[in-house]
DNA sequence: CGAATAGTTGACATCTTTCAATACGTGTGG
DNA sequence: CCACACGTATTGAAAGATGTCAACTATTCG
């Protein structure tokens, strides 16, 4: 929110462990990345991995830095390799949107006509797979499935914006919440972190920005889901999905909390 | 809005003319298009364009009539010839929110995994290239760069909605419908409708439900905006941009209006 | 000419934000 | 091991902005 965030950059962070994907050190094991699946590394055969494995490198990113900023030349293209970061966009005057959450799989920085159109932060710490933009493109040409895959996943996007959408534009802020917990969940199921039950990578404010609100709203609405029995809060980052049909039909709107 | 709107389908259009693209009749005259550059058959030479011709037919629309809806199999890709059209989705309470405009040139049912993703209305008449998503997708695998300008679109329209989440979730309604007026006005500049004064396509009540707002409140920030002599409005429908640099600073934040 | 539709304006209600205070949890240092 | 401090989350009270309801105007179409 504030400039002087710009000077929080970490952008030297030398090539290390790759604990979000194996136990491997120091360069790429595609092979063994438990992600691939997840991802569009999926499309390749275990020998074709080797082509990817020669233009990737490892970066990590400490909490709360930046990995590219909105506006930037994006030179490169990352894949999410473990931790979680938040994509967001700012105003003039410090207003700042959360387009979306990064969960490991997830392609960064594809979005673009030759620059990056959000600034990506890391939520605590990070591992991503860094591919320069003109060679995964170079890859492309000899791998066209590939491309197909990139399409589907860009399209998977645009869907998931257009929720967003309707979401921000015409959801109460119960509804709000309720529908945010509920796309969370299962993005963290497919990851396999247990579906009903599981730990919000992100702060109340993320939440806030993601779904333009504030942050009292945030608890408030939170405050309603537990009052209604659809979830239960052991601790503010621990969630469980007490009634899962009641948060879904909140979320869409089918119901309304009454007091 | 109302569920009686689902008795109002026209589907069955036969084919016909087609004014928006030329004055030819019946059939597809994809050479002679004026609106090709604007989409995907530019990537074509005009010898490739009779591989299009063969698949693509033509359909109009009426007035407020749905060429197809959301949730829907997405049997058919479209590409709009002439007319504009509102894209929207909606709540179980009617609630609605409209995801985007689209203006001739513009792709629509192609964000999807098998059912489209929002529900096509005719805001007047309007014409559409139609495509079997099939047929389409063979075309690819033959033209390779067609994909991959199609994924360049899928990018544009990405980076489109994360403006509107920006929009929708942080600014308020005066910069919402600054914001609005002013990237309509670049759209349809790039279709040869003269920039700083044109008419607007779509009624209030649209305009409402793509920015998150009611009728009222759009036409309180439109007063707003002709107090701050940033547009004029001869009649409802004509815009006139007075001063365009505060209207783009007022879009963006930069300056605020005082009671 | 009258009815219908769309847009604008006004008065008021409501809900979210804002501002302020309190509670909770974690980590540090005595 | 406990006390304290800091950051985060929650709760409360008040203010303000947008929504709601209703009236009025303008334009279009029979």
């Amino acid at each position: 929110m504030s400039p002087s965030q710009r000077d929080l950059h970490d952008r030297d962070c030398s090539p290390g462990n790759w604990p979000g994907c194996d136990g491997t050190e120091q360069h790429a094991d595609c092979i063994h990345c438990h992600i691939r699946h997840l991802t569009i590394c999926g499309a390749f055969e275990p020998a074709e991995l080797a082509h990817v494995e020669r233009i990737v490198a490892h970066r990590h990113v400490t909490a709360d830095h930046q990995l590219f900023e909105e506006h930037e030349p994006s030179e490169y293209v990352y894949n999410l390799a473990s931790g979680a970061m938040r994509l967001c966009k700012l105003l003039a005057d410090g207003r700042r949107q959360i387009t979306g959450f990064a969960l490991p799989g997830d392609f960064l920085g594809l979005a673009t006509r030759g620059k990056y159109s959000y600034t990506a932060e890391a939520i605590g710490d990070v591992t991503v797979c860094r591919f320069k933009r003109a060679a995964l493109m170079a890859l492309f040409q000899r791998f066209p499935q590939m491309e197909r895959r990139l399409l589907g996943l860009a399209n998977d996007e645009l869907a998931a914006a257009q929720d967003q959408m309707l979401l921000l534009g015409r959801k109460t802020p119960v509804e709000k919440v309720a529908s945010f917990l509920f796309t969370l969940s299962k993005r963290l199921e497919r990851l396999g972190r247990s579906g009903p039950i599981f730990t919000l990578p992100m702060a109340r404010a993320d939440i806030a920005d993601f779904l333009g609100l504030t942050v009292e709203t945030v608890s408030r609405s939170f405050t309603k889901l537990k009052g209604a029995h659809a979830i239960a809060l052991p601790t503010p980052e621990r969630v469980e999905f007490t009634n899962p049909h009641v948060l879904e039909a909140l979320a869409t709107g089918e119901i309304t909390l009454q007091p």
